[in-house]
RNA sequence: GGGGGAUUAGCUCAGUUGGCUAGAGCGUUUGACUGGCAGUCAAAAGGUCAUCGGUUCGAUUCCGAUAUUCUCCA
């Protein structure tokens, strides 16, 4: 079977189960503080494990794809070296919510596995939970007595808590859970050592390939369970171990879910797959990483430098890294696998097929950029090299190897490899030590302490109905205090409200809540989970009470124009660039509106006039809004509604039309286009390889722009005494400006020249030497400098000092030409800070070349004379 | 969110105790050579040294703020 068919047939047999099959979560999560990759099958049904929001299907079945970098489970530096960690997976699950039960999961288990892969069943070995005194919680024999129907005694085993009873978190549902284990050794070794004896000990050959969880209880903040009502499963299965056992393979690298990749990967190194130990490293990595960093972008999050899109980043150049040292990759490659990768998996997931273009764009100007970095940190580590060498150390100062990861980016790793080629090495000491000071830096900077959260009631409300209107009768159901490094504030959750709270690019309402004539201000609305959370600085006096909740109309209104503009935009875009256009993200406030689109020229002046033009005749043509709140998905998609990749939507789903404009949305729109007035475009530009950004502004700010655009062009145009092309006017005056500069300079060198053949005139021998001491009369101190180097271009043997009034400032120069320098050990450096006492300044410079300032330019005829008498005495 | 770096000609970059009238390579323009293409040689143009403020006789260089950008940590 290939990964193909394995991945269809767990859905077949679970749909053939009665459960509805729903697609991935994106792997990337917006709205959950604790969370930023999707790290397991559960997250998408975290609302209902937590009874936030009600199931709407009781038995269900998926493949979600998930990505382990940082966190708890931080699997990266592990990937590549053994033959089982990934970054990206896919994680095959089926759930009852409130459903069937341990019987169910364990027997259809158990039938998939053994009935319809095939999987051998003396490969096959079970655990089940041991029990916990302290928890109070028995042995889980219910599970065991279904596991007796299908194997031996001796191949279950019991586990203990960390292996074998799941939590999701300090407090909350959780349950005892099954594990089923598979031995893949070869008999050998088998005989050896039984495998009943290596499950749960880190081998890789006996491997745990499917965990069934049963949430049977909730564990409350004191730590003591209690029943919960409902009982749940949750299992996870790994489908590229699920491969390598039904493949036959011993590393889940030797499956078709990655040998597409790395036949092709081995073709473009020129290397063949499992010929050398390093390289294999190597190919397994970049297999790995080249499929975390694909879904990320086809799931709307592009490396960057901060946050999720950072971490992609970092994912992405470890894959460089490690082409770069292991298969001397020296140019950009990885985006040559995207193609084998499309094909591969396009099927389960199109969105890679979709944005193919993209992502081969995206990760080639990343990789681009990244070869960039490594090519200047060896340049500098040539530097250090030397520098350690010279001193006779053995070891580079760990601060400096630091700075050279800290602040260029250069791998540590690499440093150490190239250092052990010129038989150095770096201070892992001293290294560590700044690596943690940074740390300690960050952590002392994000510390943000959450409060318990007080529940005050529990009343019923209609959630949010800001759609409707922005004032509202509400009771906060609960709160909590925030303390972070600016300050604390407040978290307050209602019953009901008006409030929008930040999504989908649009920014959260600010307003307030009012009993007893007292006012509270709310200064931003977020959403936590599901859950919208208003944020205050200062608590009401009596929380508990009933309050009017507000929302500040204007900048409502404001965010509105904003946010359906932006629609039009969208569709606008697509008409004039093409079908092809994507949004890859939207910021829209009171103030502006942002949109990140994939486009890969830029959007030419011509373009986006006519853009800005259609988007301004939609808003006259005042289309009415027609929102339709409650829409099954397949009807939205009839509509030919535009759905966003990276979002997860529901099976209801929100639909906003004006006009053609059709778009899936829960955000806040206008009721009509007119009302938005204008619409500008501010600005045009590329924020990475292949996406655009188009920022414009509408309604009173585009009219307030307009009104001081044609304001400067008013007062410019009077300037000019108002003539009918103003801007052949401005042409003119800048012609003639440059013209009259040019005869400036000229007239100046001229003068120069002419008080430099003056001054030619005035030379004295004195013991020798050329010596000429004058004030002269110049407007900047740059003249007198030509002068001097002109001078002793022309005279040898010069000793000269120049000295001018300018500004009400003595201004002196003294040069001196480079033969007396050695013969009579002149130096003007401190000739003229000698001279400038005169003054009351002082100076310096080069020992030919010196200049000097003061405050009291009456005293240069002294100077001058000073300056004779210094070569007088010089005999 | 915090730390560190970068910003110099159209492009890629040099330019360390603050003073070398700001440089190189590529590119551009012009001229010469060759029958043309191409090439070789020669010359020229091109810079508010990111912006604003401060220290100083003097700032591309030192200090502060801002903007943009890179990078590490969270």
């Amino acid at each position: 079977m290939n990964s193909k068919q394995i991945r269809q047939t767990f859905l077949d047999f679970f749909a053939s189960k009665d459960h509805s099959i729903v697609a991935s979560a994106p792997m990337i999560v917006k709205n959950d503080p604790t969370l930023m990759f999707t790290n397991a099958g559960m997250n998408q049904f975290k609302d209902i494990f937590l009874g936030n929001s009600p199931a709407k299907n009781a038995r269900v079945a998926d493949t979600q794809k998930c990505l382990r970098v940082s966190g708890k489970h931080n699997d990266l530096e592990e990937v590549g070296h053994d033959t089982y960690h990934h970054t990206m997976f896919e994680m095959l699950g089926n759930w009852s919510f409130g459903n069937y039960f341990k019987a169910e999961a364990i027997d259809w288990a158990w039938e998939l596995l053994t009935g319809i892969y095939k999987i051998p069943v003396e490969k096959l070995y079970v655990t089940v939970f041991e029990g916990d005194e302290k928890d109070g919680v028995p042995m889980d024999s219910e599970a065991m007595g279904y596991w007796r129907k299908h194997l031996p005694e001796e191949r279950i085993l019991k586990g203990n808590k960390k292996d074998n009873f799941w939590e999701m978190g300090e407090s909350g549902p959780c349950g005892p859970c099954s594990e089923i284990h598979v031995d893949i050794r070869d008999d050998q070794e088998k005989l050896k050592i039984k495998g009943r004896d290596l499950v749960n000990e880190g081998h890789p050959l006996v491997i745990e390939i499917w965990n069934l969880v049963f949430i049977q209880y909730n564990r409350k903040a004191n730590g003591q369970l209690e029943e919960l009502p409902a009982r749940h499963v949750d299992t996870g299965m790994g489908f590229e171990r699920l491969c390598m056992v039904i493949q036959n393979k011993q590393s889940n690298y030797d499956t078709d879910v990655f040998q597409d990749v790395i036949t092709r990967l081995g073709y473009l190194a020129g290397r063949k797959y499992g010929s050398n130990e390093k390289a294999d490293i190597a190919m397994r990595v970049i297999a790995d990483h080249l499929r975390a960093i694909a879904f990320a972008i086809t799931d709307g999050q592009l490396p960057s430098n901060n946050k999720a899109g950072y971490v992609i980043r970092r994912i992405l150049r470890r894959a460089v890294r490690y082409g770069y040292t292991f298969l001397d990759f020296r140019k950009p490659f990885i985006h040559q696998l995207v193609a084998v990768l499309a094909e591969n998996m396009g099927g389960a997931f199109p969105e890679l097929i979709r944005q193919q273009d993209l992502v081969i764009n995206v990760i080639r100007e990343e990789e681009d950029s990244f070869l960039k970095t490594l090519e200047t940190g060896i340049k500098m580590l040539d530097g250090i090299i030397e520098d350690t060498k010279k001193k006779d150390h053995t070891d580079v100062n760990g601060n400096v190897a630091f700075e050279l990861y800290d602040t260029f980016g250069f791998p540590l790793d690499l440093t150490e490899l190239i250092l052990r080629e010129q038989g150095l090495t770096v201070n892992r000491e001293g290294f560590e030590l700044a690596m943690e000071a940074q740390k300690n830096r960050s952590r002392s900077a994000t510390q943000l302490e959450t409060g318990d959260w007080i529940e005050l009631q529990q009343a019923e409300g209609d959630g949010f109905v800001g759609y409707d209107t922005l004032e509202a009768k509400i009771r906060i159901n609960r709160y909590r205090k925030v303390k972070g490094k600016k300050g604390e504030f407040y978290q307050l959750v209602f019953n009901t409200t008006p409030f929008y709270a930040e999504s989908g690019g649009q920014v959260g309402d600010s307003g307030s809540i009012e009993a007893n004539g007292i006012k509270t201000e709310i200064f931003d609305t977020v959403k936590e989970n599901n859950l919208t959370v208003h944020l205050t600085r200062q608590l009401p006096e009596n929380p508990g009470e009933d309050f009017t909740a507000v929302v500040n109309s204007i900048n409502r209104r404001l965010t509105e124009n904003n946010h359906t503009a932006t629609h039009l935009l969208d569709h606008v875009l697509r008409e004039v660039l093409g079908k092809h256009i994507e949004q890859k993200g939207s910021y829209v406030s009171p103030d502006s509106l942002r949109f990140d689109f994939n486009h890969f020229q830029k959007v030419t002046d011509e373009e986006l006039n006519r853009i800005q033009k259609k988007v301004n005749e939609l808003i006259r043509t005042n289309d009415q809004k027609d929102e339709l709140r409650e829409v099954p998905m397949s009807v939205a998609e009839s509509m030919g509604a535009i759905a966003l990749f990276g979002e997860k939507y529901g099976d209801q789903v929100r639909v906003i039309r004006f006009g053609d404009s059709v778009e899936l949305c829960g955000g806040t729109h206008v009721k009509a286009t007119g009302t938005i007035g204008q619409f500008i475009v501010i600005s045009e530009g590329s924020i990475s390889a292949g996406v655009r950004r188009i920022e414009a502004i509408t309604g009173s700010k585009a009219e307030e722009y307009v009104e001081n655009q044609l304001k400067a062009l008013k007062d410019v145009s009077i300037l000019f005494n108002n003539p009918a092309d103003l801007k052949g006017a401005v042409d003119e005056l800048f012609t003639k400006y440059h013209l009259l500069l040019k005869q400036a300079e000229a007239f100046e060198k001229e003068n120069a020249v002419k008080l430099k053949k003056e001054l030619l005139q005035q030379v004295e021998i004195i013991h020798g030497i050329n010596f000429l001491a004058q004030q002269i009369k110049v407007e900047n101190s740059a003249v007198i400098k030509d002068i001097a180097f002109q001078l002793k271009g022309e005279v040898e043997n010069l000793f000269l000092v120049l000295a001018a009034e300018i500004d009400g400032k003595a201004n002196i120069h003294v040069m001196i030409s480079d033969n007396l320098l050695k013969e009579k050990g002149f130096n003007a450096g401190s000739i003229v800070r000698d001279l400038a006492k005169s003054v009351n300044g002082s100076g310096g410079g080069q020992p030919f070349y010196a200049t000097a300032g003061g405050k009291e330019p009456s005293g240069i005829p002294v100077l001058i004379q000073n300056a004779r008498r210094l070569l007088n005495s010089q005999g």
